[in-house]
DNA sequence: GCATACTTGTAACGGACGTTTCAAGTATGC
DNA sequence: GCATACTTGAAACGTCCGTTACAAGTATGC
């Protein structure tokens, strides 16, 4: 249905927090009487636009390598992609989101757990995959998702590039120094592929 | 004024986005009519409450060691008291705001620019006078807050301090194992005081 | 063409909101 | 005691909200 993504536009746009249907109606071209008759109820709405946010944060990693040559490429890569432009309010609208989870605990039930588990498990196997023990491995995930989180968090609100750029090369630097798990590796980097 | 104080901590139990005034007079045993009358208006009211809550949270890090004896030791005595269990409703309403900021800019002037710039101004000069320069030494800071924010995320939304103090650990191997600037250190760490 | 189901516009509902009106209460200074 | 200023309670104002009742419009199958 094109209307839902006429609809996923303006929250971006506009946010969840103050989101009314009179407003949302008028910008899709459309009235309050037919999104609740599509949608059953403005929560369902929601629902519906986030469970479509989410589908379009996904897709925005589709697009990152599968194989990378090298760990150094493989974070840089990843941040040249989440920091393009075009996709900043996918970021903006799921901080927002966060943040009003954190607070109101019933009204997004599981966002809180999804976002943060659901890159844990994305990350931890390439951890697993270079040494780190599973206890390790989900310590180490949960460091890069926080350098990801942190970098965005300030990219979203000051939108500048060139500063956060050098952030994540310094970042990259001080991951690529960390000697290996286990004193197995050559301690030049962590990883070398897939992580 | 001990009003605003128990205002500040309804809020924070609370948080901002749905605050109104009818359950929050009932709550700190008062009444619309007396919070408008001392407040002007709801608006002037959370302005108050915000620059409260500030001060709470500047409060936390004044506890922190001036003068630490280490890196290592600076950045793991900043997230025990930045993790600790009483100051999370501080940071909870922190990221809300932020979050709300982020999509109506008018509605929270400056704050976005305070949130970022502030602890910037507050990192860099650790970073300077560890033989980065002006540029680098801001790309560092932004690093360091890009962990600070991403871990708080992480810790607001699961409370999972075992795997996040783990996770710090790791990031401060990281930035230790950080060659120092300009090659001028001696590769073990990337400073040795008040960073 | 007609019956049927699906879709929409208009207008209203009840409720919550921030705010205001007005009057009563309460302290303070003389 | 009285005037004055400060503080509060009760009730209502106008507005916006999500939602619904009802009727009119429009497509589809026969």
């Amino acid at each position: 249905m094109e209307l839902l993504e006429r609809i996923v536009d303006y929250v971006m746009a506009n946010g969840l927090a103050e989101l009314s249907l009179r407003p949302l109606a008028e910008a899709v071209g459309s009235s309050p009487r037919v999104l609740l008759y599509y949608f059953e109820s403005k929560e369902a709405l929601v629902d519906a636009v986030m469970l479509r946010a989410r589908e379009r944060q996904r897709a925005i990693f589709a697009d990152l390598p599968r194989n990378p040559a090298s760990y150094r490429e493989t974070v840089r890569a990843a941040w040249d992609v989440m920091s393009a432009s075009q996709h900043e309010g996918v970021f903006r609208l799921f901080f927002e989101v966060y943040g009003l989870a954190l607070q109101d605990t019933t009204r997004f039930p599981g966002f809180l757990d999804r976002a943060v588990g659901d890159w844990l498990d994305y990350l931890e196997p390439s951890a697993r995959a270079n040494g780190y023990s599973p206890d390790d491995a989900r310590a180490f995930a949960s460091m890069m998702l926080a350098g990801y989180r942190g970098f965005l968090l300030d990219l979203c609100a000051t939108r500048d590039r060139a500063r956060l750029s050098r952030a994540v090369d310094l970042w990259i630097d001080a991951l690529d120094a960390l000697p290996a798990p286990n004193g197995s590796g050559d301690g030049d980097h962590a990883c070398d592929e897939d992580c």
